[in-house]
RNA sequence: GCUCCCGUGGUGUAGACCGGACAAGCAUACUGGCCUUUCGAGUCAGGGAUCCCGGGUUCAAAUCCCGGCGGGAGCACCA
């Protein structure tokens, strides 16, 4: 090593990987990103994607990253007010900067002006057809008869949607496309509709609302996005917008796919867990269970993890699935160097051991890596060479006549199991113990120890006891239970951990 | 049905656009050694893949072409 120092450190640094530089950045005046939810929910680690790419190159070249909130379809997906608020402490976790943000629900005025623009025009049209109907046309490529009215009907059947002459569902402004466009989802799709269910946030002030593919092309335009990240699902949309754009006559933006992320088996359908969380299947949008950021957030779940994740990934118009193993492998990494050990006795029962000798003392690093963290020292002083230890039923499950070592203490036989577990002093240094294949297991006693619970990644709780030290921790710190797993305080009264891996 | 994407060890993937040092990289899982105290951590080592199938191009194919099979996504008056 060192006469090679050089081996040495390439070996170390291990490439950290970066994402690719931008395209087209020349074409524009800066570099703007944006993400834009629908606040009907709180962020998950599907949404991290596209916001780590994001974040990441609005940081790369001095831009700005744009949150905009397409709050736009009260009918379909209504947004809930917590969310508009919740997303940002999201993104804050996440250390994402926002620097510019938007709400689209107040910005209708902007978008009428742009539909009457498109009405003048003649590069859109308000469709009066009924909607099966029209949906037999274009699936046969034909126009419908709306579509070659001149401009001023157009007009005027844009104030009779505005004022209320038509009812919901009566009429729908259209942008002209290619009626035979090899893709149906592509001719002439809507802009506006009518929309009377109330809002959130706008109550019932207005009855026209813009579609997504209508709000977020004037917006993206108008915001001078310069680079949209967005998932694959959304290529269609981008060549619906593209027409938008060129009957404007505005630049596009570069678009960089990516691909759907999955988590293993793990649950990221927002309407999904609306549900669950509405019929009280899960105990609330952060239930361990789920893919939310704030689940994985109370699970410990570091926000550094999750962005060194996608960056690994990198931004691929590949699907993929992110496997639960591959998160913990990387987040334990990050955790362990400040996790501190301590023992938690899950299910305990009580092992009664005869035959010990005098005062014993345990001392116990906090961290076995860094021994200047210190140390836990106990002192058992066994009564008539008696002394009830607390240890986990399941570690005595199959040990009947072996020998097993208390973790920094001693070695003792376990004489009888069941209902009285007793054990006898066998000897005290932990070599005998390795030699003979004991198993080293954690333990405690009633003096020092206090109830606690740990919830498991599957909602289950898990109750027993754990060192009394562990009282003069602060929430949202990791810590190791020793050979049970990594766990963050979730609370301390009543004493309470969450589950994060092995 | 139409459009698009993907198919590499148990699992998740890299490499494929620009064929050749790729008898295939990484992570995880697994197995074993080590660890003056975690056999659920850490550390080191190891086993494990005819690169979905068939054909073609080529001196050379995981990589290019054709066909097949398998999986996924999109196709709303949702975002």
């Amino acid at each position: 090593m060192k006469q090679w120092p050089e081996l040495f450190e390439a070996k170390k640094v291990e490439a950290k990987k970066i994402l690719p530089p931008l395209r087209n950045l020349e074409k524009w005046p800066m570099v703007k990103v944006r993400f834009a939810p629908n606040p009907d929910g709180p962020l998950h680690l599907g949404s991290a994607e596209s916001i780590i790419f994001s974040d990441e190159y609005a940081k790369m070249y001095q831009g700005h990253f744009i949150l905009r909130f397409e709050d736009t379809s009260a009918d379909v997906k209504p947004p809930i007010l917590q969310m508009y608020d919740w997303i940002q402490e999201d993104l804050a976790w996440l250390g994402v900067k926002v620097d510019e943000m938007y709400i689209q629900s107040e910005r209708l005025a902007i978008y009428y002006t742009y539909a009457e623009k498109l009405l003048r025009m003649g590069a859109g049209y308000i469709c009066t057809c009924d909607s099966d109907e029209y949906k037999k046309l274009y699936m046969a490529k034909q126009p419908c008869t709306c579509r070659a009215l001149p401009p001023e009907e157009h007009l005027r059947r844009w104030g009779m949607m505005l004022d209320g002459s038509y009812k919901r569902g009566d009429a729908v402004v259209r942008v002209k496309t290619d009626i035979t466009h090899p893709n149906p989802a592509i001719r002439d799709w809507p802009a506006l509709r009518i929309s009377t269910r109330t809002h959130p946030l706008q109550k019932r002030r207005h009855r026209v609302w813009p579609l997504y593919n209508f709000s977020c092309a004037v917006d993206d335009h108008l915001m001078g996005i310069s680079h949209v990240i967005r998932g694959k699902e959304h290529e269609v949309n981008s060549t619906r917008q593209k027409y938008l754009y060129d009957h404007f006559g505005w630049q596009f933006p570069d678009v960089i796919n990516v691909g759907r992320l999955g988590l293993e088996a793990g649950i990221l359908s927002k309407s999904k867990i609306r549900e669950g969380v509405d019929s009280g299947v899960y105990s609330g949008w952060d239930d361990p269970r789920l893919g939310t950021l704030r689940a994985l957030k109370r699970r410990g779940l570091q926000p550094e993890t999750i962005r060194d994740i996608m960056i690994q990934v990198g931004p691929k118009p590949i699907n993929l699935t992110i496997t639960w193993g591959n998160i913990a492998a990387v987040n334990k990494k990050l955790i362990d160097p400040d996790a501190n050990r301590y023992f938690f006795v899950a299910d305990p029962i009580e092992l009664k051991v005869k035959g010990l000798k005098g005062p014993l003392q345990a001392r116990l690093p906090l961290h076995p890596d860094y021994p200047e963290k210190g140390y836990r020292e106990y002192t058992i002083e066994p009564e008539d060479g008696e002394c009830v230890f607390l240890v986990q039923s399941k570690d005595l499950a199959d040990v009947k006549e072996r020998l097993i070592r208390f973790m920094g203490l001693v070695n003792i036989k376990v004489k009888k199991t069941g209902k009285t577990t007793e054990g006898e002093f066998d000897s005290m240094e932990h070599q005998v113990a390795r030699e003979k294949g004991a198993a080293f297991i954690h333990w405690l006693i009633e003096g020092n120890s206090v109830d606690a619970e740990v919830v498991m990644p599957n909602a289950s709780v898990t109750k027993g006891k754990a060192e009394k030290l562990v009282t003069k921790l602060k929430v949202d710190d990791m810590l190791q239970f020793e050979r049970f797993g990594f766990v963050r305080v979730d609370s301390l009264n009543p004493l309470r951990f969450y589950y994060a891996h092995d």
